[in-house]
DNA sequence: AAAGTATTTAGATATTTGTCTAAATATTTA
DNA sequence: TAAATATTTAGACAAATATCTAAATACTTT
């Protein structure tokens, strides 16, 4: 667990858009590649990778090259930050 | 708890934003009028007053008239829905 | 080394968003 | 009922966002 929470300015911007929250939701089953990423959805390449960058910046994803791919991985350990942030308004 | 979750756009989208998250962490403590709410904040009210659109669209507070004041309260049976998608991503 | 594949960067554009001031609506008080 | 108070609605505008196409970068294969 985190000691201090992440920005969750970044966080939240992140989560603020449904692709991107698909994105997460395919990562969670097992990584990917940017390309195999973009084949899921009906948007350009160059928008996913856009998605990607903004996921990446809020820690919610982590990238590795692999020869010429680049693999994405989730970050579940950013979603214990949203999940502190949440139980502050339990009872 | 929810039988079917809210509509995650636009919840995600009404915590996207500092100063709507501010907002539910005053009413986090205690129920306070638009009035109240805006004077905690060096916003316009009629700035003011769309974030607590924002907030109620989202169902993530609710309104309740008393004279000419109207009282905010937060729903925190919203964040169950919130919650429930966080867990998703564990494990 | 040239061609092909994978991905990102750059630049443009339409839409959405947060903010403001001014005006409208609703309630209370004098 | 007129004036004061509380809040929202309307309309404008600048900044942020999601998307696209074209071009650049990086790696692999022939």
């Amino acid at each position: 667990m985190s000691k201090y929470l992440n920005d969750m300015n970044e966080i939240f911007k992140a989560l603020n858009d449904a692709t991107r929250r698909e994105i997460l939701d395919l990562l969670k089953e097992k990584d990917m590649s940017a390309g195999e990423i973009a084949d899921a959805f009906n948007i350009s390449k160059p928008s996913i990778s856009h998605h990607l960058d903004i996921l990446k910046r809020a820690d919610l994803i982590t990238s590795e090259k692999n020869g010429q791919f680049i693999i994405y991985s989730i970050n579940t350990t950013i979603m214990e930050d949203v999940l502190q942030w949440i139980l502050t308004f339990k009872q």
